[in-house]
RNA sequence: GGCGCAUUCGUCUAGUGGCCUAGGACACCGCCCUCUCACGGCGGCGGCACGGGUUCGAAUCCCGUAUGCGCCUCCA
């Protein structure tokens, strides 16, 4: 039998990184596999729902590269099939009615059990299981009751969801069986959590998909690092393409104990891509970012920073503080300009009228001053770069020179001794 | 409280009875490179939760304890 997995998350809000990370393995599993991967919105609580959800959840898997098949499907479009189920159910006395919602009676003695593929061997105790709600008094079903029926109605084959379900699993079990189904193979993921164990929240950082793009992640590093959280394919790979990652990946290979998110981690890994880059690609996606941030900033003058800055800054967000002397005026730190004058009026001399005006010559020429003032070239080069840029931590200083042109420069040293 | 799940360096992990004086990566520290910051290179610190078994031999198997987490909603 194909296999044929699902993502099925409720729409109250963006998406939550924990689910990306199921969602992640599920996808993995079924591209793996040559199965297929189905979304499907479980928004049986109306009351919890949010308007745009829907939309943010499939552009964030879009982002991501998470592409499911056949349309998305709703939970409450199947209301009046779970109902009839449920009426079926009290037909056959494995349901009753209890204050206008319908309850299933749940076995009493011995213990409901399955092979979970990351787990092994789970057996619940029937005795501590509650006859659960299928079919609230108000006519809607409950999570517990519609979603495994519709796991039954769609033929999903495998269910790999976070471990949190776990104690929902024998009742779903129990449900399938009533209906005389065969329950799926399940799988049960380990949560992922913050930096103190807990449950990872907005106060642990970011936690949305929204979140992480707007910070500067690549879509392709944040995949890469995810997958990682709960799964490793052996002891020494790190770094691991799409492809490598749906080659590589083995559902019985994953952990079954929770992993802390770590972003120092992240930081690196995503570095480690942006550096992958060509410049041509770098520029892409700094040009990108750029624009879904409000920056409006020449297309051209990005690319030719962006070989530049593409061993120096870890996110796409960091490019604007790093490379913002590119595109708008500076105002240098005077404290920061401390005893430079006499290299700056130097400098100024040196650049007025080089030829030709590129990296090479400028940094010869910036030596040779500043030797002739005997000064060493950290001495020496800081004032400039100050003045130049802004700031005491930039790129190259003779590219940056070169790129920013004489005028510029020229008023920018001059600007910075007159702030003397 | 009940039930369940988990437990290898600070973090992510490799490890399925001898290859382990436990390997890799991030972080951290030091050195090198160097115009700053990075990148890169080299080196260092650092771990099998605890206690019992089983076995010639256990990080690996079993039992118990501790700790953490999850669920116990007419939430999903």
């Amino acid at each position: 039998m194909p296999v044929r997995v699902r993502m099925a998350p409720s729409p109250t809000g963006l998406l939550h990184i924990g689910n990306v990370r199921t969602a992640l393995f599920n996808w993995l599993y079924a591209r793996h596999e040559g199965g297929e991967f189905r979304l499907r919105i479980e928004n049986t609580d109306t009351s919890r729902e949010v308007a745009e959800a829907v939309d943010h959840i499939q552009e964030s898997l879009r982002w991501l590269g998470l592409d499911w098949d056949g349309p998305h499907t709703f939970q409450l479009d199947r209301i009046d099939d779970c109902r009839r189920v449920a009426e079926q159910l009290v037909a056959e006395a494995k349901a009753y009615e209890d204050e206008g919602a319908i309850r299933f009676r749940m076995p009493d003695e011995g213990s409901t059990g399955w092979d979970d593929v990351v787990r092994g061997r789970v057996e619940i105790p029937n005795e501590t299981i509650e006859d659960l709600v299928l079919v609230r008094s108000d006519g809607r079903p409950t999570y517990n009751f519609a979603s495994p029926l519709e796991d039954v109605w769609d033929g999903i084959t495998h269910v790999i969801r976070g471990e949190d379900h776990i104690s929902n699993t024998p009742k779903q079990i129990n449900i399938i069986r009533a209906i005389g189904a065969e329950p799926p193979v399940y799988a049960h993921v380990p949560n992922v959590a913050g930096a103190d164990g807990k449950k990872l929240s907005k106060r642990h950082g970011a936690v949305t998909v929204a979140e992480f793009r707007r910070d500067g992640y690549l879509p392709e590093a944040l995949l890469n690092f995810l997958a990682l959280l709960g799964w490793a394919p052996d002891g020494e790979t790190t770094i691991m393409d799409r492809e490598e990652l749906v080659r590589r990946f083995e559902l019985t290979r994953v952990s079954p104990s929770s992993a802390q998110f770590d972003y120092a981690k992240l930081d690196w890994l995503n570095g480690m891509y942006m550096r992958a880059l060509s410049p041509q690609e770098l520029a892409h996606r700094l040009v990108l970012w750029l624009g879904e941030n409000g920056y409006d900033w020449d297309a051209e003058l990005v690319a030719r920073t962006a070989p530049l800055v593409q061993e120096k800054i870890s996110r796409l967000a960091e490019f604007p503080a790093f490379a913002g002397f590119f595109f708008g005026e500076v105002e240098p730190d005077a404290g920061n300009l401390d005893g430079g004058g006499p290299m700056l009026a130097a400098a100024e001399e040196a650049l007025a009228s080089l030829e030709p005006f590129e990296a090479a010559t400028i940094e010869s020429a910036l030596r040779g001053k500043a030797e002739e003032l005997g000064l060493k070239p950290r001495q020496a080069f800081q004032p400039i770069r100050v003045a130049i840029t802004g700031s005491k931590v930039s790129p190259g200083l003779f590219e940056s020179i070169e790129l920013l042109g004489r005028e510029t420069t020229l008023s920018r040293l001059r600007a910075a001794r007159a702030a003397f």
